[in-house]
DNA sequence: ATTCTATGAGACGCAATGTCTTTACGTCAA
DNA sequence: TTGACGTAAAGACATTGCGTCTCATAGAAT
């Protein structure tokens, strides 16, 4: 069985984390806040993990500016579909469903939270309906 | 930033996969379904996965019988739960709530997916009525 | 007894991942 | 222009997770 490497390791969600809270932002003002007085070759380390997600296509480099600057291109919300997209492939054989009945049954839903999401899911099916034809 | 080693591995859950379909097993059985006509090695492979997986304590094994028998100690659904809550952790601060929201935004929910929600949301409420008084 | 299979401990090797080094480059002040 | 300083870019390095494999020993069966 051969090893699959993780979509996004977690240093690499460190820096995706802070860009998500900070917007665009250099290397330095990143290096500065993951590692607080950090030496040299922290700088170098950000950069690396930047050019790495880069590679993955989860940022985008500015180089018009200088010091370049970064900024994700996929959102926090994205990152948690495929997150759970994998969870049910590798334990539900793909299937969303069980991973909500879990979140339900696991979560203590007030009665108007369970109200507004058959909201949701009225929704979902009138939209279903409307584009099928 | 360590690195956070898996709680478990690919392989391994190749093995809880067969473990939860089967019931109780030997090694041999296992690896005959997971290596079809493999060698002598993956035997060996397979026992070592079993081995880890009991040193995580998802799985019990039975000296009495010969040869020894194994059998899972964890449900699919705590692994399911141990998986999101890890997505949580990492991506939301620990909060599930916005796994929920993608889950239920999100348009894979098949209309069936959503008919069996409603179903547990029936449930949800019925044991909310009951446990009020 | 011998032969087969199971067990158990450990070695091995590749690759992932976080870190660090080095060299070249751009920008600005004197 | 030159020197100083921070940045860019490429790559080396160390650790270790993880799947695999080897071998020595033990139990069962014929």
């Amino acid at each position: 069985m051969a090893r699959t490497p993780q979509d996004i390791t977690d240093a690499e969600l460190a820096v995706l984390n802070l860009l998500w809270e900070r917007g665009r932002s250099t290397v330095r003002e990143l290096t500065d806040v993951i590692y607080p007085g950090g030496s040299g070759s922290h700088y170098a380390t950000v950069q690396k993990l930047l050019e790495r997600l880069e590679g993955k296509a989860c940022v985008k480099r500015d180089r018009e500016p200088w010091p370049h600057e970064f900024e994700s291109t996929i959102r926090r919300e994205e990152l948690i579909v495929r997150r759970l997209q994998a969870t049910a492939d590798k334990l539900c054989h793909g299937s969303l469903e069980p991973l909500l009945t879990q979140l339900v049954r696991n979560q203590t839903l007030s009665a108007e939270d369970r109200q507004s999401l058959r909201g949701l899911l009225d929704e979902l099916d009138v939209e279903a309906k409307t584009s099928e034809k």
